[in-house]
DNA sequence: TTGTAATTTCAAAAATTCCTGAAACTCCAG
DNA sequence: CTGGAGTTTCAGGAATTTTTGAAATTACAA
């Protein structure tokens, strides 16, 4: 490895935090190195900077291209592809998200409502349906609001996530102007606290 | 493994999605187990279910255990423990998140503290820092937003996410009420849309 | 105490994932 | 075409993680 000392221990950190994360240290030490780079970089520079055997980048820049988080790049006259991270951290996370939503909550998604499709043959299945669909319930709430928030500008989000619980006391102040309209809702209309609710 | 139809198919989707998580299969069919379960189970129940042995059961039930996922319970004149998940799926989404949280960003919050006190020894240090520090913002801003979303109460954190991009307009609507004290700050005092800020 | 049921630990086998060098492939300039 | 720079694929060795059975430990009843 060869990389000016800060950039180094960051480096290595990404790279255990990699495994912590569904991505492995080598991707995740790749990541890194790009990220902190001052330009785009290519296949040997990262090569020489993380220590690791061509191959071996090679296919850590493969996987993070299919998690689309690094951006190709090119210089005329010269063949060689060059790996960027987007400059605004924001645009990551976006990505980030996104990626991690299609890969670790999609898939339970739609086992669920497949298996919430099946008739309930047995009594402990019956039970089991009720608890998927608490679940299922709960993660359409959560990714739909994921959903709305992925379509809104980053300066509002920004403003949003600045603004943190005092968005419940903007919501007060909201009720307290149009009370009649909001208060019409059901009080347990989106809470559902009952566990078990057999509506099958 | 012994299992009815449906709740066999979910146990081996949470097997598979275990290990895209942190945890391994074993750790996330026991867990789905003890989830899709209509009572606490002990530990023998869990292995006939799962058909994992004794051991590995174990080692699973202590994993889970240390992620504060299950809830342990005794029965009187039965010296086994027997093992449940919260009733209250929102209560879990809750420590699974601060669980993750504590093992994916608080190591990395730290590490970036640390190495932003360091002075910036080389000219590339010094970029990289200026890149670190950005993402020490941005995840300061996204945890503390969370530790306020945590301290609501179910109810009312259920109420916001229903209201999804909705929130956005009340703050368009606060903002034409309150405009110019809103205007005063700096329009990219949050964002920080600048790549390069050698503020070192 | 002693005996026994329940649980945990541990070393090593089994399975999986990671990493590499060599070979294959792609693409372009001459 | 041919040569060569750049890249990817791939088989297999290295390293890591998972899983297990046996042994050790714990906790309690008799």
């Amino acid at each position: 490895m060869n990389l000016p000392p800060l950039s180094q221990a960051f480096v290595l950190h990404f790279g255990e935090m990699g495994s912590r994360w569904g991505i492995n240290r080598t991707v995740g030490q790749i990541y890194a190195v790009l990220f902190l780079a001052e330009r785009a970089l290519n296949a040997d520079e990262i090569c020489e900077r993380t220590g690791f055997s061509r191959s071996n980048v090679s296919m850590g820049l493969k996987e993070l291209q299919s998690w689309n988080l690094v951006r190709l790049q090119h210089r005329p006259g010269d063949r060689r592809d060059y790996f960027a991270t987007p400059d605004d951290l924001w645009a990551i996370v976006r990505t980030l998200v996104a990626e991690r939503k299609k890969r670790e909550v999609d898939p339970t998604l739609s086992v669920l409502r497949e298996l919430l499709m099946q008739p309930a043959a047995t009594e402990a299945d019956a039970h089991a349906q009720a608890r998927m669909r608490e679940m299922h319930e709960l993660i359409e709430l959560l990714t739909s609001w994921y959903a709305e928030m992925e379509r809104m500008e980053t300066d509002r989000l920004v403003q949003l996530l600045s603004l943190g619980a005092r968005v419940g006391q903007v919501l007060e102040f909201k009720d307290r102007l149009f009370g009649a309209v909001t208060r019409k809702r059901e009080p347990d209309d989106g809470a559902r606290p009952r566990p078990t609710d057999e509506e099958a």
